[in-house]
DNA sequence: CAGTATCCTGGACGATACTG
DNA sequence: CAGTATCGTCCAGGATACTG
């Protein structure tokens, strides 16, 4: 398989029996896993933004959602809250280094989704095509392959 | 904090109006920010891996749940499904290449993870004892901050 | 402007039973 | 062993209304 990585890490990814490595991952998908952070956290890369500001960028996002995207960024420290007592009210957000250091992972992410985009789109339209199936509904577990040998024994 | 890039890439994470990388986070995002995903490929990482082997492995994952996230794979080309037809049948499967490269990312994730966790951890504890909440109820938007100034104009 | 408070719905996920 | 089929639950997230 030999991977081709540009050389840099060491080299085995994930491997090894890294179990806490996985389960990292899953500690950082279950804050930035879900529909809004990433997009807000984008739009804050660009700079300090306010309240209404990111709800006008994040295209379709809920004062409700912002709001809870927002107090758990600062609660994990990604973000800082900055209030200026004004009437109304002025509120300012920005990411916090740790918040920044984030923007270099989540680019790699966009990187290899630009990379791999077509691969997975082909590889999606090839597997829906399969049986007919145009939509997404997930079925078709057929072939019954003809590799090598058949098996030598149980579990 | 510096951020401790390679010195590979240009430098600006995410920054730049670029909305296309906000987005293709989301994509990815989106197949892999679910709760079995990456502990899958975490643990196909390590080779060929059966079914049985997987549902024993990937602690807590129910049957219907390892063949969802297995078909998804398998749509999306990171992951090949080979059936061995004997009785009772042997399926294998396995990473493709395009399904190891992104354990390199997941890697990526881990780093992260693993060096900001106190952090997080920390920041996330302070914001807890703030009124005294605490659970993860994410309350307490206060503090009249005094930043400098007070705000010159509207918006 | 910058939120909070409610109500409601779809879909992710778990549990269980059955099949080739 | 390697699944599929069904049903039930929970909660992320949307819509809407109200407040300082």
């Amino acid at each position: 398989m030999s991977v081709r990585h540009t050389g840099v890490t060491t080299d085995p990814a994930i491997l090894r029996d890294d179990e806490q490595m996985a389960c990292d991952v899953r500690e950082v998908l279950d804050r930035i896993g879900d529909k809004w952070t990433v997009l807000v956290i984008n739009e804050l890369a660009h700079g300090v933004r306010r309240f209404r500001q990111l709800q006008r960028c994040v295209q379709g996002i809920s004062q409700r959602m912002l709001t809870l995207t927002l107090r758990r960024l600062e609660r994990d420290g990604l973000v800082v809250r900055t209030v200026y007592p004004t009437v109304p009210a002025r509120v300012e957000y920005a990411l916090t280094p740790t918040g920044h250091s984030l923007t270099f992972v989540l680019k790699a992410v966009a990187d290899w989704a630009a990379e791999h985009r077509h691969t997975v789109i082909e590889s999606r339209a090839h597997w829906d095509s399969g049986t007919g199936e145009p939509g997404p509904g997930l079925e078709r577990p057929r072939r019954t392959g003809q590799p090598g040998r058949a098996a030598s024994a149980v579990d």
